[in-house]
DNA sequence: CGTCATCTTGATTACGCTCAAGCTCCGTGG
DNA sequence: CCACGGAGCTTGAGCGTAATCAAGATGACG
């Protein structure tokens, strides 16, 4: 997954160049509040300018599936239906940029706007084909290794700081939990990553950590 | 998912007209064959002609991972980064027809063709998605389930045929051969559907088998 | 008709889930 | 400042679902 960060990284600042310029609102949400729900129409587009935003998908079992976590700079809200299949909340505080999708098509630059709304979806599919390849294959301990693992990966820095809380993690990676715990428990005990209270870490040997996630 | 089919068959027709047009040499693969691989570039972009096809993930322990099936129509092998993540092969005789991203860029209708590209790579994160529902959160049995009711429903008709064997369904659900087969007759025990040698079946109570597959 | 691959079935194991307590960390109020 | 309360996290015991290992059955094809 590291290649594919670094290709955001590159790819990033032509795109915000072009965003900077688009008629857009700038909303604040607080710690769980909905920015979208399931079964709403898909007419506008999002940016997270600060804080982090997960996406959620909740069966009439009430199962849930978290799609995919956003950070400042990520787009998200972008579908080919109609509707929203999946719905959008804040984990945390944060300021969330809004555009109306027809608003875009009347631009300047259409062709740059269509091309970079492409590459962000081309780059979502990618990350979602990545998860798949997690839920389908990989076991508890190695989910929750590859989970810590992209986390540092996409903060960097010695400190990594989690945004979200045991049940998100879990609901992300097909889990419960309980089974989270046990598996933070196990790779701090292996030495592998150190936690300082439990949304704080270290990553105590990277190789190790590195083997465990290899696709 | 069924809505989604539906939105797929209305928006087809103008996506074939325009490609209809389109500079692509037409190629013939045989079943197994391999179409493109794991690392290889993704200047190509391809669609299924007749047959079909599925793209696979090889993990380093030679874990499978099976991210989509393909018929007649459908466009493949979009990504957004320099490599493909997956590979592609013919599930069994099957054409295919093949455009260099490069030569598309330059034709007469640049804008409507993006287009085009960006609605068939948002209808596959759509799909995507799903499947990682399903991978998440469902049982092996609601996976089987699902499994069946996507390929009657994408088919139509009274008689189905599974254009894959036991091993594809188990790795694109992220089960094992011995479970999905189990499943099977389970199902078939049930009356859910009913088997007539293990390519061909019916489905034999379509409510119940609906409320089983229900997200 | 025989051979080989594919699929099914069976017995056993194990990984992750469930249910049930504890524990930790914070915020709140006495 | 410390006690209380509650949410979130961790740990434990037991269970169940799907994996594994191992035969058989079926079916496709020469």
């Amino acid at each position: 997954m590291t290649a594919q960060i670094v290709t955001f990284a590159r790819a990033a600042h032509p795109i915000q160049d072009e965003v900077r310029s688009l008629p857009g609102a700038s909303i604040a949400y607080g710690p769980g509040e909905e920015i979208y729900a399931q079964a709403e129409e898909t007419d506008l587009i999002y940016r997270v300018v600060s804080g982090a935003v997960r996406t959620t998908r909740l069966d009439s079992d009430g199962r849930r599936q978290i799609g995919d976590f956003y950070y400042a700079g990520d787009f998200f809200g972008l579908e080919a239906g109609p509707e929203h299949r999946f719905s959008a909340e804040a984990l945390c505080d944060a300021q969330v940029q809004v555009f109306k999708r027809a608003s875009l098509a009347v631009a300047d630059d259409t062709v740059g706007i269509e091309r970079m709304i492409w590459t962000a979806t081309a780059r979502e599919l990618e990350r979602t084909r990545e998860h798949l390849m997690m839920l389908g294959r990989k076991t508890a301990r190695e989910k929750v290794a590859s989970f810590l693992y992209d986390v540092a990966d996409r903060q960097g820095g010695e400190i990594q700081t989690l945004t979200m809380g045991r049940q998100d993690m879990a609901d992300y990676l097909g889990l419960t939990i309980e089974t989270v715990s046990r598996m933070l428990t196990q790779l701090q005990a292996e030495g592998l990553v150190a936690f300082m209270g439990c949304r704080q870490f270290r990553i105590g040997n990277r190789s190790a950590l590195t083997r465990l996630v290899a696709a």
